[in-house]
RNA sequence: GGGCGCUUAGCUCAGUUGGUUCAGAGCACUUGGUUUACACCCAAGGGGUCGGGGGUUCGAAUCCCUCAGCGCCCACCA
């Protein structure tokens, strides 16, 4: 049956979808007119659709497909992101499951493999981006390992260190022993776990004495290098100067003072390793302590293990404690919850670990950035409250570390020469960089061969903060038409997760790199989880197929469903059933549709009365609803302002307009009056163009033949006009008056094919009176004074109160008088309390005329009801 | 520990500068419906002391204080 499920089918939506593209409608190049830009944060090349993105991009699409009728030369840059750890760990367990592993290889081999399985699955996400109905200008997708997005990348390296910008430093970071690589701060993520404390005992070089420390990593005692007291802690004041024996190990560190120490935690008595922990690190670096390293990279003990050398650091972490044991050595051991630093991708714990590293320095950097969003609102962030989030970032940024030990991305820059090859320039080329090493070292004899590049490979979103500029060539060639004409873009839509990672960063490279913002508008998605709120996740198993939803409920339903929950920057709790809602919404359309189909014009007929006044009526109503519509927009409240044409399609035209309008049994209409409410209908399929764009453009050239450019993707928004409040407001009490009427009818049980007739105590305008005559099933309406009739019974809408002959209508005299009764009691309390109010000096003397009127006005209101309620009540008496 | 935000109907959420329209919407629910566009529907209806307490004000969901609960971000004490 269900004719709607040709919108489910996807037959539709591939028609529409390769029309659009076929006619190159999502295509922008530089013209005369306004740009309106927007630049797609990057998925993963591997990744695969979530609910994220779908609820991402959809917003895109909404503000790109508006902007675009609205007249702007409007550009929606896809791309993907080459994701350097993501991916390199993704294809480092593919290999493991065909029996490679990776230090077999050689990096070029590896990297054959990498782009192989980029190859396979890269691009898959943007094919279901384009099942959503994502109008991105596709000619234009970009990846960030392309060519001319690498040298970009480079260029901007090179840049940063010729200003002094980018340096190598040796630093402790967070490094992944899993993934053998540092990761950021970023992307870093604390759990808490319950572990043990230990306490552990360390004997005085020159006595006996013991000193204990309270640890959760034993383990690192192999690279302790002082034991750490509070000045002002007197337990151990007599211990100034001496020593002591580290167990196990049998080094003698010294025992130092410092502040840092909380007196109060553990025994007051801290074990110092400056190569394994930050905090150790830095009073390593105050007291110049030994830095004594014990992990390899992939976290088993090295040289400096002792007996447990190779042995993983868990493992040697129960067996040191055994050890100790053993020693009687170990006080106490108790549990103990803290928080862990685990890898965001690997899972694994991190390992605090000094490594050389390339940084650059972030602090004057970020000045212009914070300039702009702070200080001259040039960049707006929506919701606000993210600007809060983005100021303590910035005022407390740290420099960046660029570098990363992987293979797959932008390899460094860097070349190595020279004895242990401890020189290095820094050049886009190796052939550049050994003329320039021949230079510095004035030795002509220097070859290819002496050159050794970086081995590693700079942040994924090293390459990404640059993405607006480089997506336009802005970066290579920073004149072209292009990058002037797009730049700055308009909107960016995304997630808060990466207002660090990337927001913040893009902003940055937009100051440095064009002097100028890289968007005017951040607006924040919300995080989606599901309607239990748990965070959707695969472990959970909680996260819908993407493209099973849209093959189940189409795509404009889909799109619809996830408009319907989303405010910005709050996390949305996502639940199929909107979708459902989405879908009903799509059939009600087409239902519409079918219905006005089936009215057959005849020429002869004039235009009804009834017509004229509805049209009027709607047109005015259109006016009001276009211009909230706008405001929602402005605001970014896209699911407001989706449910403000949801219920102007459903309930005013739906509902009500095409109710009035409906022609009678032999469905005729006059010619002006179908082009009208055909006008109508179309502008309706504007606006709901943006949200959903398949069933739209499916029936606007159902309505009427459309040659190609008449497509509605390409037609005009519609524009805001004057319009009159009075005849909104007017049909308003119209419809109060007939909803009145089916009150009464259904309270008395009176069907609706028994025509009543009806007086009411006041004048009805003339001019809506036949249309309560159609929609209240009344025959006729006539205004009558001074009802005397005792056979009348009466109903009340406002102020108006109406009559019915009661002879056919059994009442009950009782429940009658009891209803009247309740309502009487409460509109006299009501009463009392305005006289009150009223009477009150203060109020009338401070309160403003316009609320004093009000109140004043509301008296009379009331005082009319309680009388017409009286004389309803004396009449049933 | 520091910062930000949230708490309004069964659910998900709106509610701008305190004052017609402020106590709302959608969904869900209840009742009625063979009104030939649609049961993926039509018509009507019932739901809330706006987290608790206090204060400012003629007037508070809205501003201030306080308590409770929840969420997020940052820092992470061995």
């Amino acid at each position: 049956m269900p004719i709607s499920s040709k919108f489910i089918s996807n037959k539709v939506e591939k028609k529409w979808y390769s029309f659009w593209v076929k006619n190159n409608f999502f295509d922008s190049k530089p013209d005369s007119r306004d740009p309106y830009t927007i630049v797609i944060p990057p998925p993963n090349v591997t990744g695969v659709l979530h609910m994220g993105h779908m609820l991402n991009n959809t917003l895109q699409d909404i503000l790109i497909r508006r902007a675009r009728m609205k007249g702007y030369n409007a550009c929606w840059v896809p791309g993907t992101d080459h994701a350097s750890i993501a991916t390199e760990a993704k294809v480092v367990e593919k290999l493991k499951k065909d029996g490679i592993k990776k230090s077999d290889l050689s990096r070029e081999e590896f990297l054959k493999y990498a782009w192989k399985w980029t190859a396979e699955y890269g691009g898959i996400i943007l094919d279901q981006l384009k099942m959503l109905g994502c109008s991105c200008d596709w000619k234009r997708t970009k990846f960030t390992l392309d060519d001319k997005m690498s040298d970009s990348v480079i260029k901007v390296f090179i840049d940063l260190y010729n200003k002094g910008l980018i340096y190598r430093g040796y630093r402790m970071l967070n490094w992944d022993p899993k993934a053998q690589t540092t990761i950021s701060e970023e992307e870093v993520l604390y759990e808490e776990r319950d572990s043990k404390i230990y306490h552990i005992a360390y004997k005085m070089s020159d006595s006996e004495e013991k000193i204990v420390v309270a640890t959760t990593r034993p383990e690192t005692l192999l690279g302790d290098t002082a034991i750490c007291i509070n000045p002002k802690d007197k337990r151990y004041s007599h211990l100034t100067g001496k020593s002591v024996l580290i167990p196990i190990v049998e080094r003698k560190v010294p025992i130092i003072k410092d502040d840092y120490v909380d007196i109060d935690f553990g025994t007051g008595c801290l074990k110092v390793t400056p190569a394994h922990d930050f905090n150790d690190n830095i009073l390593g670096e105050k007291y110049n302590l030994e830095i004594i390293d014990i992990f390899n990279p992939d976290g088993t003990l090295n040289q400096n293990g002792l007996h447990y050398v190779g042995q993983d650091r868990f493992v040697v972490r129960k067996k040191i404690v055994n050890e100790l044991k053993e020693k009687g050595l170990l006080i106490k051991e108790e549990k103990y919850k803290h928080n862990v630093a685990i890898s965001e991708r690997t899972k694994v714990v991190i390992e605090p670990r000094l490594s050389k590293q390339w940084f650059l320095k972030m602090e004057d950097l970020a000045k212009p950035a914070i300039n702009s969003v702070l200080k001259s609102h040039d960049i707006k962030l929506v919701p606000e409250k993210f600007v809060n989030t983005f100021k303590h970032w910035m005022e407390n940024i740290k420099d960046w570390n660029i570098s990363r030990q992987l293979w797959w991305g932008h390899q460094i820059p860097v070349y190595y020469y020279g004895k242990d090859f401890s020189n290095y320039v820094v050049a886009s080329s190796k052939e550049i960089a050994l003329e320039e090493a021949i230079k510095k070292t004035k030795n002509p004899k220097l070859s290819m061969d002496d050159l050794e590049q970086d081995n590693d490979v700079l942040d994924t979103w090293f390459s990404s903060w640059i993405w607006p500029i480089s997506v336009f060539d802005g970066i290579l060639n920073p004149d072209n038409p292009e990058i002037n004409y797009y730049y700055p873009t308009q909107d960016l839509v995304t997630g808060p997760d990466i207002i660090f990672f990337w927001v913040s960063r893009m902003i940055i490279s937009g100051y440095e790199f064009r002097k100028e913002k890289p968007f005017s508008n951040v607006y924040f998605t919300g995080i989606v989880r599901d309607k239990m709120g748990r965070k959707m996740s695969k472990q959970l198993g909680n996260s819908p197929d993407a493209v099973k939803l849209i093959k189940t409920y189409g795509a404009d339903a889909v799109r619809v469903g996830l408009m319907l929950s989303s405010n910005a920057g709050n996390d949305l709790l996502f639940d199929e059933t909107l979708c459902k809602q989405g879908k009903n919404f799509a059939n009600k359309i087409w239902n519409a549709y079918r219905l006005f189909d089936g009215w057959k014009i005849e020429k002869s007929l004039k235009s009804d009365e009834i017509n004229i006044i509805a049209i009027d009526w709607f047109k005015n109503l259109s006016y009001k609803i276009i211009e909230k519509v706008e405001y929602h927009f402005a605001k970014y409240r896209i699911s407001d302002a989706l449910m403000t044409i949801y219920k102007f399609i459903w309930e005013e035209f739906c509902s009500w307009f095409l109710e009035v309008v409906k022609p009678n049994q032999n469905n005729l209409i006059d010619e002006k009056t179908k082009n009208e409410i055909k006008e109508i209908f179309e502008t309706n399929l504007k606006l709901l163009s943006p949200f959903m764009p398949f069933i739209a453009e499916e029936l606007w050239h159902l309505i009427s033949k459309r040659e190609t450019d008449q497509a509605l993707i390409n037609s005009s928004w519609p524009e805001v006009d004057s319009y009159d409040k009075k005849i909104i407001d007017d049909f308003e009490l119209v419809k109060k008056i007939i909803v009145a009427i089916r009150n009464f009818r259904k309270e008395k049980s009176i069907g609706f094919k028994q025509k009543l007739k009806l007086k009411s105590s006041s004048k009805i305008n003339p001019k809506y009176i036949e249309i309560i005559k159609k929609m209240g099933g009344i025959e006729s309406i006539e205004e009558y004074k001074h009802i005397k009739n005792e056979n009348y019974i009466s109903f009340h809408t406002g102020n108006i109160e109406f009559f019915i002959s009661s002879s056919f209508i059994k009442i009950d005299q009782e429940n009658e008088k009891k209803k009247i009764k309740i309502e009487l009691d409460y509109s006299i309390g009501f009463l009392n309390s305005v006289e009150k109010k009223l009477s009150d000096k203060k109020f009338t003397s401070n309160a403003p005329k316009k609320v004093v009127d009000m109140e004043k006005k509301k008296k009379n209101d009331i005082e009319l009801k309680i009388s017409l309620l009286k004389k309803a009540l004396s009449k049933l008496a």
